[in-house]
DNA sequence: GTCTATAAGGGGATAGAC
DNA sequence: GTCTATCCCCTTATAGAC
């Protein structure tokens, strides 16, 4: 709120913090920990952050902005062919797996480490689900197949394969191939 | 050791921990709450088992010996065919998926709650994983394709996806007819 | 002798106060 | 930043009940 000086703060304990949450898991990092190596006082997180609740809330939320743009991007340079669409959304996901710091998804992780519980992490996690389960049953739909939601169904299993797959490249070698072959058998 | 009475017990902690640590997850279960819900002393538990570590990776085994039974019952069920008994280990999973407790894979579930550790349990997280895989890739192997391993990526892409889903009816629908088209498509 | 009940050790968690 | 409060973790030890 009244946060006027060091306009970096926040982001750089936000960037220690997502490292931590992201590769150790939420519920085996500590706030001590992350205040450590952030090197800031406990103050100065607890003013930014009440909460621990708070802080894993803006790493997703901040986990779930950049992945948005990233997703747009990926839709953008895929024109206006609908197939092509579908293709982008998962050839931009397998594309991540590539990358040495990928360790799944961050919602389906909370959500293994938080099954029942519904705080606004949690909740966060699912409507992220949710609404990117929504755009491939859009993006299905515009394809004008007979199937729609079968379709949507088997692009949304390859999508949850990737992110679950301790096979990195090999998953990301064939996820687009299965994308692609799943769209021309539905037609 | 010298446990000769009360030969049940092993197996009501067992049963008692392995509800509590595949519904709510390992890390968010203590040893307290157990004990708790087994009504038992705190002596007994640790008796039986020396250390939460133990717990869980007795945990582990017996999980790992009952899917290994159903596995095999589905390939023996399978006959002799190598497509039908890739496609039966498939099935046997998407089977799983509808059974009221189903909360994904329990060894997935613990890599994701220890990333990076390598103490009994995620040794056995990972065995599971890394046999289950060769044996995909053995089926994959028997059914003569021009690229069994290729195959074999796909039904574990599919596989993964499986685990991972969390719209469990849809993924069981058609992960089984994606195994098929995958196995027809290598042919 | 087998089990339960309880207390306590040593550590680390979140969070608040100064 | 340090210091404290409170709580829960895993584990061990002690004491009592059947």
């Amino acid at each position: 709120m009244a946060r006027t000086a060091a306009p970096g703060t926040r982001e750089r304990i936000l960037d220690v913090a997502t490292a931590l949450f992201y590769t150790e898991g939420v519920r085996a990092v500590g706030m001590s920990r992350i205040i450590g190596e952030v090197g800031c006082g406990k103050n100065l997180l607890y003013a930014q952050f009440p909460s621990k609740a708070d802080l894993v809330t803006a790493y997703l939320d901040r986990f779930r902005e950049r992945r948005d743009r990233a997703e747009e991007k990926a839709l953008r340079e895929a024109g206006d062919d609908p197939a092509e669409r579908l293709v982008a959304v998962v050839a931009e996901i397998a594309g991540r797996l590539r990358r040495p710091d990928f360790r799944g998804c961050p919602f389906r992780n909370l959500l293994t480490e938080f099954p029942d519980g519904d705080e606004p992490p949690e909740r966060r996690a699912r409507e992220y689900l949710r609404e990117t389960r929504e755009l491939v049953g859009c993006l299905a739909g515009e394809l004008g197949v007979t199937d729609p939601e079968g379709l949507a169904d088997r692009i949304w299993l390859i999508i949850d394969g990737l992110y679950a797959s301790g096979f990195r490249e090999r998953a990301a070698a064939v996820a687009v191939d299965m994308a692609r072959e799943a769209i021309a058998a539905a037609r």
